[in-house]
RNA sequence: GGAGAGAUGGCUGAGCGGUUGAAAGCACCGGUCUUGAAAACCGGCAAAGGGGCAACUCUUUCCUGGGUUCGAAUCCCAGUCUCUCCGCCA
């Protein structure tokens, strides 16, 4: 969220800044709404003043009118307050602001490719699709998972489930042990309030599950990533200098209910309303965010570079970014059954903007409370480097090799093959 | 599910109707001392918001939401969360 202090101070700048990122807001609204706000603020203080006076001089004779200035500020507050809703409600609703070094653009087109890592394989033969691969193996079966719960998830059996297994423990061995990363276990279910910190809510709670709880007025929602859980593990909080930075990873189901997608990807478990992520997150001091993503961000290159996986690095347009991202870089695997790249990491900066919303800060060294600076990638997501392994690594009767780094998780077995 | 206890500043923890925004300790920051560090001593140190170029100043906040009162961290009601004991189940 946007520091409406800042706004007010720099309108123009935060016009432009803002104007890249496809959004529809009546930012002249906001000033207007700003400035009432602060009139009725000014004027309830006055009375608040007032009234503490009297009871602090315990006069008798003033405490009738004590009593009549209560009422009226409490007719002010609730003015006040309709307004001040209003406001948080539009500044809540306002993405962040893209840094300088991120391309302007309209969508994904405008992404510019920074590197290009690894050497594409060329087959002898035309490589199958992962869901070719994996149903002639009988180690992906998506007909059980519509039987059972519907399109666009997907049973993974036997050696694919090990392997998908592999993935994961492979990946969060690296980060705890190389990169310095530590390990969490979090819930898979977080209250609105936090989906509010990362930024899901309030603009796409069409994206999100929600679970029916008790009927109170709390929500609960599955997590969309486990960067909404690790992130907020710090709201409401004013760290300590010496806690910073923290880096989390944590391995987790991703629920996703694909809103918009509808007709993408249908084919295959790229696109899927359940997968398994890894995923890092990294807390730190607000001025140190550039630093961080460019090491969150070959944290997420090492594994593919570990894995001999073909990948590019693309930095995302300002009209493609996420919601609360100043920079993104997106690495994109090789898949051969495409001939093309696909998505397997996005690695964001948030800046302060999840911070603002959670209220995460932390004493800097001159003892000043600051916002944090948040960071999130995945590192990998498991479902889509499954995919990658299966199409890059097959054979031409089927059977898929395995990655040498990943044979000590799977029993030091040199290939998955037909039963 | 039954029976209790609790929620106060970055942390621990006093206060239980009126200079209490809140004692004390720890942590943190600055200084003295020291070759440097530690220890010791001295000083500073809550957050959010409003006004002001600034020095500064005002308001709000002691889990949340209501209520009583001229006045609430303190009293009453509701809710949330945490802990202990018992039961039940993994």
């Amino acid at each position: 969220m946007h520091n409406i202090k800042d706004i007010r101070n720099n309108f123009e700048d935060f016009k432009n800044s803002i104007k890249h990122r496809n959004i529809d807001i009546n930012l002249n609204e906001i000033i207007e709404l700003d400035k009432k706000n602060r009139n009725f603020i000014h004027d309830k203080e006055k009375l608040e003043m007032e009234k503490k006076s009297i009871s602090k001089s315990k006069d008798e004779s003033l405490f009738k009118k004590s009593k009549e200035i209560s009422i009226q500020i409490e007719e002010l507050s609730k003015k006040q307050k309709i307004i001040k809703d209003k406001l948080d409600n539009i500044l809540s609703s306002i993405p962040n602001v893209p840094l300088n070094d991120v391309p302007l653009g309209k969508d994904e087109n405008d992404n510019k490719e920074v590197v290009k890592v690894g050497k594409i394989n060329k087959f002898s033969f035309k490589p199958k699709s992962h869901y070719e691969l994996g149903e002639k193996l009988k180690m992906l079966d998506f007909d059980l998972a519509s039987k059972t719960t519907g399109s666009r998830f997907v049973f993974v059996k036997d050696k694919l489930a090990t392997l998908e297994r592999a993935i994961s423990n492979f990946m969060i061995d690296t980060h705890t042990k190389i990169n310095g990363y530590t390990e969490i276990s979090p819930p898979l279910m977080a209250t609105d309030n936090t989906m509010f910190g990362t930024g899901q809510l309030p603009k796409f709670e069409n994206d999100q599950f929600e679970i029916k709880f008790d009927d109170k007025n709390e929500r609960k929602f599955l997590i969309p990533t486990a960067e909404v859980i690790l992130t907020n593990m710090v709201k409401n909080q004013i760290l300590n200098i010496n806690s910073l930075p923290m880096r989390l990873v944590a391995s987790t189901p991703c629920f996703r209910k694909e809103a918009g997608s509808y007709g993408k990807d249908t084919k295959g478990m790229i696109r899927q309303h359940q997968f398994y992520k890894v995923e890092l997150v990294s807390i730190v001091e607000n001025n140190k965010c550039l630093d961080e993503l460019e090491r969150m961000t070959n944290c997420a290159t090492k594994i593919l570079d570990d894995l001999k996986l073909p990948y590019r690095k693309i930095i995302l347009s300002t009209g493609d970014m996420g919601f609360s991202a100043e920079k993104t870089y997106d690495i994109e695997v090789w898949l051969p059954s495409e001939e093309k790249y696909r998505e397997i990491s996005s690695c964001s900066s948030c800046g302060t903007f999840q911070a603002t919303r959670m209220k995460a800060r932390y004493k800097n060294k001159d003892n000043n409370t600051e916002f944090v600076g948040t960071l999130n990638g995945s590192g990998l997501a498991v479902g889509r480097t499954l995919i990658a392994i299966l199409e890059n690594y097959q054979t031409e009767d089927g059977s898929i090799i395995i990655p040498d780094v990943l044979k000590p998780y799977m029993g030091n077995i040199d290939k998955i093959s037909i039963n």
